[in-house]
DNA sequence: CGCGTTATTAATACACGATATCATCAAATC
DNA sequence: GATTTGATGATATCGTGTATTAATAACGCG
């Protein structure tokens, strides 16, 4: 495998200490164009319409290492048993569930680079990302609610 | 059932039109008195100690109307398959995650309630509460890292 | 209170996402 | 190119969570 153009979260695996393997190349390509919010069902498809010879476990395998590394993180949308995996662009992600239609909306603005800052030095701890998620009612589920009481 | 001593979750199970059964009410005080983190297992467990009539699937149909009301939340430790639910204290609940040895850290301050604000008056939405994950390397694993360096 | 309505339950069989195993393979290093 | 060692892939198996449905109990009302 050629060295040039390698993206800079395949860098991160290397530097980790971790081979460069196929499988690990073809998940991380998958959910960098996957546009956020993928089932393992839906990577485990896309990942064997690429390359069908990839193993279901080196799927998960690599789903996992990457959870290591902060690079994706599992999260649930609806309370069932499926988690979906988000990118972590820049080490963080951010969104408000609605905890009636399960609608998910991002943003981007957390402001929580301060906070993250405040933590490392009173826990002594060493932070590659975060994830932020509201609950609550969407605009059509809230203005629903309230109709339902006319 | 007597109405003296409603805990204000069950109220707020009540509030929300539900109504409040064995089961309900056995889940929600396991999680209440379980410390956080406990896993669909474990909670199950402990249910069946309290009442061993209770079932399975009430176990999880509670834990997902507490989900929908922002009174637990589900989130993983380690990347593998069982969350682990938390309580949402007044509606919010953050913590570190050591990426190498799960361990969990929890802390208490956020400063999140503007954000909160700007986001429903912004998106239109009606929040109920936030969980807020950090991911890294807890202060033993750190000075680990470091010293591999030697 | 006791009654009727209706949401909720319990039991179990089942689905399906995730994992353990281990022989084989290939990425990195020299 | 050969060596080392981490990673892979095929499959059998596990275990969490779900569907189903008749039976039950919470709650409002008289
Ligand atoms: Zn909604
Ligand atoms: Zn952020
Ligand atoms: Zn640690
Ligand atoms: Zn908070």
């Amino acid at each position: 495998m050629s060295n040039t153009s390698l993206s800079p979260r395949a860098q991160r695996l290397r530097d980790a200490g971790h081979k460069l393997t196929n499988a690990r190349l073809t998940v991380l390509g998958v959910v960098e164009r996957g546009g956020g919010h993928l089932t393992s069902t839906e990577i485990l498809n896309r990942v064997n319409a690429v390359d069908a010879r990839i193993g279901r476990a080196s799927v998960f395998r690599a789903l996992d290492l990457l959870t290591r590394l902060s690079i994706i993180r599992p999260t649930y949308i609806d309370s069932s048993i499926t988690p979906t995996y988000v990118l972590l662009p820049d080490g963080h992600h951010h969104h408000v569930i609605c905890t009636h239609c399960n609608r998910v909306i991002e943003f981007e603005d957390c402001g929580l680079s301060k906070l993250a800052a405040d933590l490392e030095r009173r826990l002594h701890v060493q932070l590659s990302g975060h994830l932020l998620e509201f609950y609550g009612l969407c605009d059509r589920c809230s203005a629903q609610e309230r109709s339902a009481f006319n």
